[in-house]
DNA sequence: TTACATTTGAAAATCATTATTAAAAGGGGA
DNA sequence: TCCCCTTTTAATAATGATTTTCAAATGTAA
């Protein structure tokens, strides 16, 4: 970690970590806002950028839209929720898939993967209920 | 399949088909563009959302960048090179997985989940032995 | 044919992210 | 401390992928 501890980017990581949460770049920017309201998106980017390439932080890749970013850099599988986006830990065991599962790359030197669960997180399960009740009332 | 079979769509679908491969929409709209020259790049977009959404393609959100739309609509997991974003299939068996595998989804209803292996394609390898050399004679 | 709904092409808009640039801040030495 | 050099920043513009808008074209059903 040769890496130089800037006031922005201190702010950044402990916000981060604060949150304990898998926040993008745009949610990060508004909590660092309140304690540094002249900061710039840019530099929120560039930092996330920074830290997660020194390994501080890691970038969560996730299929869908924003990129976000998670304090904790042990290796762990995610599960998202198809309607809100919200992304969690989940708990899996690599050990199933190891080595052995994989077929014929076909030409690939495999470096890695990863796990991604989908589901309906429970407030958007609650959201649809609602909905739902909604519609035989009419 | 109550899906009214455009000429767009059907020269889409029929074009992604004969690929064989995991294309994105711009990509796609060049090929269609072949046969179609006035269509454009909304329509594809377009119509391979409306032809994933009835099940007859699917949409591939490979983390990273462009979208990719299969032909093959059966379940099957894909590798991608994580230096030119080329996408294939891989042969990997989705039992190792099932459902004990998944540990606490803290409120979440797991419709299901994405095994998405990375590597280094066979081409990108070579080019990287390429350069090394290059590098070697200076 | 008429009347209505769907789809299209073209262009503009949006959204997330990255690049640019000039100014500001951080380090060392002398 | 001052000077010089490097890094970082804020602000803004640019980029790339995708979506939206809207008027015109096409399809459909009576």
């Amino acid at each position: 970690m040769q890496l130089r501890m800037t006031n922005q980017r201190e702010i950044i990581l402990k916000e981060l970590r604060k949150s304990r949460q898998h926040l993008t770049a745009d949610e990060l920017y508004e909590r660092v806002k309140k304690s540094m309201p002249r900061i710039s998106l840019a530099t929120v980017y560039r930092n996330l950028e920074t830290l997660s390439a020194a390994g501080i932080i890691t970038k969560l890749e996730i299929s869908g839209r924003q990129k976000r970013f998670d304090w904790d850099v042990r290796q762990h599988d995610h599960i998202y929720c198809g309607q809100c986006n919200r992304v969690d830990n989940i708990d899996f065991d690599r050990e199933l898939i190891g080595h052995s599962a994989i077929g014929s790359p076909i030409g690939y030197q495999v470096t890695g993967y990863r796990v991604e669960f989908v589901g309906i997180c429970s407030s958007c399960k609650k959201k649809n209920e609602k909905a739902k009740q909604k519609n035989h009332e009419r």
